[in-house]
Formats: structure tokens, C-alpha cells, sequence
DNA sequence: TATGAATGAGCTTTCATTCAT
DNA sequence: GATGAATGAAAGCTCATTCAT
């Protein structure tokens, strides 16, 4: 139907990543307002600036949504962790951005900021969707990836590069630490945040992390 | 005026406290397979083979209901960490814990497990709904102390006794250890269940926990 | 089964009334509160200081209370219109009492209120049920009557005794003087009472009520 | 973007405003048999012949299509009020209008009835809910200024014009008599309908209203 | 007689999804 | 492609009534 098939078809697939996106980012914000089950899908056409029926031309559900999301969640966590470069530095990091997030404000999404509780969310949903649980469970290698890289990256900075093997162990451990933290920090937002900080610190410098 | 008026209280206490477990019992399971959003009133009362009527009764709300379950995991949490005697040995205990979480099928709660996503849900949920917020936030003072008198009766054990700063210190990482521990396992439920049990118990041992 | 069937039946039957009245006098407090509509059989109980239970043995529905009490309100129009002398003190009287209703707080009945609300809801109801219908057009007569008795007796007093058709015909005016002064009353509770009192009482001098 | 912005607007507008009036047209019918209370949302949807999550998109609550409907009667109100002469004559058509009401069998709402137990059920319900309160009360001061050119214009009429305060003196009078004949002829639908309409028409003659 | 636990149908309201335009 | 009106199933919750004790 279309005159110029290639042309119109790129740019026809253009528009449509463009209209993904932008569901995505309303989504993402009211997500984060009210999580899954509390945000409707009027909400999030509102957000998104178009009409509820629109949406599910470019997914064909609430849960594709959900899982689109959780899938982009790896993507930001992998430029989050390529940007760091010893395991101190994630502490300190992860900190400022979930204290980020806790300080946006409804319908402000701050660049950088981590959502907690999202993350949370995912977590526990995906034990009882099927489909969430494959989006996580599939980006879970690249996760280890990521972090055997930082912990090699942190030991060459130290000047105690590790083995193959201890690389894995220490990893395992980092990424505890790290989760650990997230939930920690989510349950008991009064915590005295430098304590939690300096406490890790020690540890990481205890395990030559 | 009834012939046994304390017997008789006391026996319609008993009573109402058995038909509020019954409702517990019931919650607990749904929530287990299909979580807090996910399960309807409907179901509960299917679960506890009365009627949706009668548990209002007995709760309030369905929000009670979530806060009276989210309230039980700080004494189950409790009665665990107090039957264990090393750090060490709690990882053990919590990894079995969750495989019989894991292994209990829908419908049958298996006495001593622990429901890795049901913790991650009320979490999640602490950071939008005020009522669970106010739950969580007043039970992590009592998990606290337990975990520091875990670190602590630990350090005896390992003949290495602490100071109170120490304690403390240390406590946050151990607590941020299993928490992550329980994020990262079930995120990733195929992973090597040794790898991450040494890789934790490895630190433990470093870090003099 | 009672030894004395005589005796025992007549304590037993007062007995019985003695509950018909506690039920019916918390009803008429319930219903003075919040309507038939918005008051259940279960603040009845409460107030009544009995199970909702035994209400049904007294009362087969709560459409019988509501009956019941709807009844009651000819007496007591009786007894109100039998200690006035004059069409003029009827309406002083009258407006004395709404305003009693009205101040009665919340679980107080003050003795001689009228609750012009009930009075209207009941009117409301007996075009839609059938057996309130009943009670109401059951007690007309005698309220026509009692109104008919007034209207003859101001009569008198005034020195200008009047036929029976008269009656009848200046009756109908002030029944619906009278009735008009709840119904405007109610719907407008700012207005200057003294304007409506002041206006009435120059009609019926007018009128020779 | 659409070809005639302007036209696609109103036309919607249009079709909203017909959807509006269709529920409401369905809610007077439904409420007119069983009253507010006794009428369910469900009833009303089925009256209208759609669905029931529909009607939410045209009113927030239940309690807002009583609000509307309480309100339209202000307008029939004064409709019914500006096309009559003389005191005396509206004292006719609303007899007649109370006739046509009774007589419109279920489910057929006769124009230009007069609906008068749901009259008497907003009046009695603005003593509990502040919202219908607020409905009728905002309404009074125009009825009273209706009732008020009544009286002026049938005074004219009869060629005794009334000086201002006697205006407001007789509008009360006026307004009680045929409010009060709304609730008399209610509570008493087989009462004679010409003894109530001669009895009042005298009246308003000697008071030369 | 009296209780109050229990029921079940009903209520109002919400929301993911579809479909005519 | 885009709209938003429309659906219908299900949600949480209430309440008059019944019944075992």
C-alpha cells in the first residue's frame, strides 16, 4: 500500500520505536509513582500524551509493558556498572541514586536515579509470572558479567588482580552486598545512611573487593 | 448470667483467635502463589472454606489482613535467628529455608519455610502504602537486635568477642550479606546453590563474622 | 411447658412488650441519626443492648420495625394535638419541636422532638412500600380527626363556632399549613424561623383557624 | 488534524450530553420506583442499556446522579411555576401534575409529572448527606423568589397589589400550603382530591393570594 | 430466651481490553 | 494510525437474615 516500501518502512519502524519509547517512559514514571498494580493503563496514556486504545497497537498487554520495562532495567544497569570503577565507588553510587529516586518527586523521573522499589517488584513478580520470570532470569548472565568485570576491574586498581576462580567467589559476594544494600536501605529509609555507607566500605577493603 | 462466664469467654477467645488463623493460614497461601495484588478476597475465603463476609469479621480490611501476615514475619524472623547459633550457620539455614519455600507446592505452606516473595513484595509495597510502611519501619529496630546479637554471639563462639562499635559495623554487613543473599536467589533460582553458599561463607569466615 | 400457663403467659407477654419497646426505642434513635436507609440492624442491636438475633424474634423484619415505629408516630401525634388548644399554638409547639430534633445530638432523643426527617422518609416509603403504605393510610382517619377536633375546638375559643362542613374544609387548609411548615422547614433549616412563624400565624387569624 | 476540529468537538459534546441525559432519564425512572437507596447501579445501567463501568465515565458517584437529578428539579420547578397566572391555578396543575405522576406506570416517566416522593425523599435526605444538603439548600433561594413573582403577579391580577413585605409574608403562607398539599395528598392518595383542591382555593381566596 | 458467628446476595466502583469510527 | 467510548468481569466490602449452640 505504501508507495516506497524501504523508505516508508524505515521510517514507519522509526516512528514506532519512537512511540514505544514514549509509552515506555510514561510507564516507567508512574511505575514508579504507584508500581505495577497501582498505576492503570489510563494513567499511563495520559502520561504518554496519547489515547489508551493507542497503546495496545505497540503492546499487547499491561504485562508486555511491565516486561519491556524490566527488560530496559539490564541496559541501565550495565551503563551503571561500566561507568564505575572499583567496588567502593558502586556503594557510594548506588547510595546517591536510590537517595535520587526517593527524592523524585511524582512525575519527575531524575536521570539516574534507581528505582528501588521497582527493582524489588520485579523481583518478587517474577516468581509468579512465567513471563517476567524469563526477562529476568535472561538477564541475569549479563548481570554476572558486569559485576565478575567491575570486582577484576577493582582488583587490577588495587594492584591485586585475582584469578578466574576468586573472581567468581568475590563476585557472588559484591552482589549480595550490593542487593543486600538496595533492600536494606528500602526497609528502613530512617537508617543512618553513613553507617550503612562506612560498614560495607570496611568490608569491601576487608575483602580486598 | 451463663453458668461459666470466664470459661465461656475464654472459649469464644480461643475460638476467634483459631478462625483468625484459619483467614492467616488461607492469606498466606494465596499470597504465596499469586501475591498481595494478585489475590482476591474471594480466594482467601475459598482457601478458609467460610465465607468473604465472615472474614470481616475478624479483619478489617484486606490491608489488615496484609498488615497482620507482614507483622507474623518479624516473629517467625525472630524465632529463626534465634535458634542459630553462627553467622555462618545462618546462611545454611536461610538457603534451606528458601529451597522448602521453593519445593512447597500450591496450596501447602510447608512448616519452617521462608516466602522469599512475599518479603520482597512487602517491601516493595512499604515504599507506596503508609500502613505497611508504619509495619515494616516498626520491626526493623527488633531485626536489628537480633541480627547484632547473631554477630555477636558469633564473635564469642569464634572466640573473637567485639566491641559494641564493632558489632554494629558488622551487623549491617551480615545483614546486608543475607539480604542479598535472598534477592540473588531469587532472581536467579537456577543458579549454583554451592558457588553462592561458599562464595558467602568464604566472606564470613574473612570478615571474622 | 409453663406451670402456670395463666400467670406465666401474662408476665411473659409483657415481658415480650417490654422488648418490642427497648428495640423500638433504639430503632427511633438509630433511624433519628441516620435514616432507615442508613442505619442496620446491627447499631440497632448495639443500642438496644442486645444481639441482632433476638430482634428477629420480636420483630420479623426490619421493614416490621420500621412499621412499627411509623405506627407509633399516630400516637404520639395524639397525644401532641390533644394539649394544644389553638390552630396558633399548634404551630408555635410545632416549630419548637423540630428545632428540639435538631438540637438533639447524636444518641440522644430529647422526649417530645419530632424528627420531621423520619416523618418525610416514611411519607417517601409508603409510595413505594406496600405494607408501609398500609400503616400510613391506616392512620389518616384518625389524624384527620384529631386535626378536625382542633380546628372546632380553636373555633370555639375564638367565639365563632363553625358547622361540620366548615370543619372539614378549614381543616384541610391547616393540615396542609401544617405539614407545608415541616416540609419548607426541613429543605430550608436558615431561613428566619420568626418570618415563617409571624407569616402562618397572620393566616390562620386570617383564616379563623 | 481532523478535518473540521470544531464540528467533531460539539458533535462529541452532543454525545456526551445525550449519554448524560440518558442515564439520568434512566435514574428518574429507576429512582421513581424504588428511591434512591433502593435503587442499584446496576438497575439504572440496565434502564439505560448500558453497561454499568459506563455511567462512571458521565458521573464520578451514585451520589452525583442524585445530585443532578435533585438539581434538575430546580429547573422543572421553575418551568412549572413561570407558566402559571395566579395562585389559585397552580394549585390545580399541581394536582394534576401529582396525577400523572401516580398514574405513570413503572418504567414510563409522563412528562411534565410531578414526582413527589422523590421530592419528599431529597428532602429528608438533605438532613443526612451534606452534599444533597447542599443541593437543595442552593436551590431555595430561587424557589422562594419564583414563589415570590407568583404571589406578586396573582395579587396584580386579582387587582390588589401587594406592597413588598406582604409579599413575603403571603409567599411563605403560599409556599406551606402547597408544599404541604404535596406531602397530604402523598400520605393520603385516597383522600377526596376535590374536598383538598375547594378547601385550598377558598383559602387562597380569603387571603387574597 | 438469647447469642453472635455465619451466610450469601448484593452493593458501588475499577480497570484491562476491545472496537466502531 | 489514532481515538476514546464501551464493555464486562471482577474487585473489596456491607448487611439483612439465619442457625447452631
Amino acid at each position: 500500500m505504501s508507495p516506497m516500501p524501504a523508505g516508508g518502512g524505515a521510517k514507519a519502524k522509526a516512528r514506532q520505536e519512537a512511540q514505544r519509547e514514549r509509552i515506555l517512559e510514561a510507564a516507567r514514571t508512574c511505575f514508579s509513582e504507584g508500581g505495577f498494580h497501582g498505576t492503570g493503563m489510563a494513567a499511563i496514556a495520559r502520561a504518554a500524551g496519547m489515547s489508551q486504545g493507542l497503546i495496545y497497537r505497540y503492546f499487547t498487554n499491561k504485562a508486555a509493558i511491565i516486561r519491556a520495562i524490566t527488560d530496559e532495567q539490564r541496559e541501565e544497569r550495565r551503563e551503571a556498572l561500566a561507568g564505575i570503577a572499583t567496588c567502593s565507588e558502586l556503594v557510594d553510587k548506588l547510595l546517591e541514586k536510590i537517595d535520587a529516586w526517593r527524592e523524585s518527586g511524582p512525575g519527575a523521573s531524575i536521570e539516574g536515579a534507581f528505582d528501588a522499589a521497582l527493582f524489588l517488584e520485579v523481583s518478587a513478580e517474577a516468581t509468579r509470572d512465567a513471563d517476567i520470570a524469563a526477562v529476568v532470569t535472561a538477564q541475569e548472565p549479563q548481570i554476572w558479567i558486569d559485576f565478575e568485570d567491575l570486582v577484576r576491574r577493582s582488583a587490577i586498581a588495587a594492584g591485586k588482580p585475582l584469578e578466574a576462580d576468586a573472581v567468581r567467589r568475590r563476585t557472588v559476594v559484591m552482589r549480595c552486598l550490593v542487593d543486600g544494600l538496595i533492600l536494606c536501605y528500602v526497609r528502613d529509609p530512617q537508617q543512618d545512611r553513613d553507617v550503612l555507607r562506612h560498614s560495607l566500605q570496611e568490608a569491601i577493603t576487608a575483602l580486598c573487593l
